[in-house]
DNA sequence: GCCATTATCGATATCGATAATCGAAGCGAT
DNA sequence: ATCGCTTCGATTATCGATATCGATAATGGC
């Protein structure tokens, strides 16, 4: 298909990155993301990696990668096909998100030195950058990016890939359904951008950890209160109805 | 290494899938899980290829799968290790179950037939029959299928993958750090078998969903508190320490 | 003796070709 | 017209060989 061809293409060109099936794999997610293919579509290995210009046992490699994400589901010997998402999963997605990152929240604001903020800091450098020329998809990289950092400093890998599947599938069900179809283009207007990160930074600098959580739990519901109405009252509809300890 | 040789022989036997990248994935699986390679130890595709009689590409997609799921970790051009557990991960990683599985259960209960709850019953005869068998491995594998069922019932797929991963951390810590060194072998006495998930399919089907989530939790709490009394004291920890809604 | 450079080695990453598998189209018998 | 069987096209799955990478040991100049 000529048109996928050209969206690859056009991901492709951004990243440089040393390992083909990288480069694939990021061309992919890019496309997927920003909904260049439609949930449902067929990803053949063949033909992509005739546009990529590559093997097909390297495309396999970052289709794998793809599914892990959740963005992809593979079927054998028939294909492999983009998934779609929910609003019902989007939800869940957010309260894990919401367990893991203020548990992580706390131990990074407790165990991270100055170095490790100044990188944090950096990320939200290229937010900003990103911001300034309007690159929505670079800001929901970024901003993936520092959730993603904050979690490694609280010293927890084994939950990073956890928080990547569901920033994934949040990010894109939020471009997908945003408020008047948002899109990463589109959306720089909310106050959701560096900004919101560099408040958050400052809590987590302070060094209190209960204040930290507590901060990162609002950061995580404003965002997404504002990109997707709907998704944040879902949010609280299950928080009342789920069970108290007995 | 002749050790991991006989060790992969030794799951190789137990499944004959059509896929062979299949089951090199489950014979890694099991020896991880069993503990019969240490974490940090390398798993090399060439080694594993003569092992198991395939080739490196082969094995590679295996070994892609284990990383999906956290058992190993892969450096680029550096080698695969497996990967190494924490209480402070598996703690987080109960109380990921516990939002997944609870707000499933409850969708399952509302939404699930005769039919489902059926296939429910089958996955819990085969358990009481690894039990009979003193097949611990074969219990706690059917004990992910179960709980994987339920949550397929609530028709959330975008959770599977987590609720995996989740459930194969938790095992493998509790696993390697029981008490008094439970292994899946001599953990068969402590009242976490088949009779539990009968108890718990059998709210499930009683169609009442806060009566479904209720139940899912005291399961889930019931099972590492006789299996893992630390990580279990360590939940609770978390419980209390998490800010409330401002 | 020490540092930068280069050769070597173990291992993954990639490739091109072949085999295995699935689903649908074709086809004949009833 | 329909059912069951076969064939066929499309696609993934697997293989064996080669290219590439990163760390370490060897080398050479100073």
């Amino acid at each position: 298909m000529n048109e996928l061809a050209a969206v690859l293409a056009d991901g492709a060109a951004s990243s440089s990155l040393p390992r083909k099936s990288s480069a694939v794999y990021h061309a992919l997610r890019r496309a997927i993301l920003l909904h260049r293919v439609a949930p449902g579509q067929a990803l053949l290995e063949q033909q992509i990696a005739a546009t990529m210009g590559c093997s097909q046992g390297t495309v396999r490699e970052a289709l794998l990668r793809l599914e892990q994400d959740g963005l992809v589901e593979r079927r054998g010997y028939r294909g492999t096909y983009v998934s779609d998402t929910s609003e019902a999963e989007a939800a869940l997605m957010v309260r894990v998100r919401i367990e893991i990152e203020c548990r992580g929240a706390r131990l990074a604001a407790a165990r991270a030195g100055d170095a490790d903020f100044l990188h944090l800091g950096q990320i939200l450098s290229r937010m900003e950058a990103a911001e300034t020329r309007r690159d929505g998809y670079a800001m929901s990289e970024l901003d993936r990016s520092f959730h993603l950092a904050v979690l490694r400093l609280a010293g927890l890998p084994a939950l990073a890939p956890i928080l990547t599947r569901c920033s994934l599938h949040v990010h894109r069900f939020i471009y997908a359904r945003g408020p008047q179809g948002t899109t990463p283009d589109n959306r720089l207007g909310l106050p959701s951008g560096a900004e919101l990160h560099r408040e958050l930074l400052a809590v987590l600098a302070g060094g209190d950890g209960e204040a930290a959580a507590e901060a990162m739990r609002r950061h995580i519901e404003r965002v997404i209160e504002s990109w997707a109405p709907s998704l944040f009252s879902r949010l609280l509809d299950g928080e009342r109805s789920l069970p108290d300890r007995g």
